[in-house]
DNA sequence: CAGCGATTCTACGGAGCGTAGAAATAGTTC
DNA sequence: GAACTATTTCTACGCTCCGTAGAATCGCTG
């Protein structure tokens, strides 16, 4: 499936961790101006925006005047999302688990436990 | 962290799947050619598996005279390692454990249960 | 040292991505 | 509605990665 170049990536912190209201593309690049101290041209912005957006990442609003884009799923969705197709490229899942869980911190663990406990 | 081409991966495949002696390349071209009718120079596997010597996915024993490759990991590790990969990358991890297994089949669940049930 | 199998070097073509200018487009003002 | 400006789309270039493999080199073995 489509994985995020590095600017990719850095776009779509920045509509993740802004769950306001969808974001304009100048709205990105003044966060990454500030956050990164990168200087970024409006138009590459834009380009990201759209390659995500084809690769099914964000959604826009075309009738607002500077286009909003929003993250179509939340990061918690995508990573988990990525966790499952991760997995289901192993052969042996069961295995695969029992490495995965062996190496999970204590508090993981217990999340986990708690996680699992209700649907018996 | 370096990623697998299309190639890379089935080489790779063909390593873990045979977790007999280390191969040389006209092993893996034989394998590749008889499981997916897939027919490779023997340098492009050469080529292969110096890059994926490189990115650190296998090792090579150049005293013998073809030279020997095996995987570095098992494929149980390197998936589960991925997934370990991609839950750090996760700012809320609590959130993305809950939203992966509310994902998982009932069998996977079982599994989990009693992985996590040991170590109390 | 000649020959031959094995290995390394070099390379090309395609795809993905960072990057952004040029060209087109859409409101806004007189 | 014609000009002006903000915004967007098109086009494109350079870089890196990867599939692919020929050419050049190397290292035995006779």
């Amino acid at each position: 499936m489509g994985s995020l170049g590095e600017l990719e990536r850095s776009v779509m912190d920045v509509l993740w961790d802004t769950d306001s209201a969808a974001l304009t593309a100048y709205d990105v690049q003044e966060h990454l101006e500030r956050e990164q101290g990168r200087q970024l041209a409006a138009t590459t912005l834009l380009t990201v925006l759209s390659r995500l957006e084809k690769k099914g990442f964000v959604a826009s609003d075309r009738s607002a005047r500077p286009h909003r884009y929003r993250a179509i799923a939340s990061r918690v969705d995508h990573v988990a999302e990525l966790m499952h197709e991760v997995l289901g490229v192993a052969g042996d899942r069961s295995a695969v688990l029992a490495r995965f869980v062996g190496g999970v911190s204590a508090e993981d663990a217990e999340v986990l436990r708690r996680l699992l406990a209700g649907a018996a």
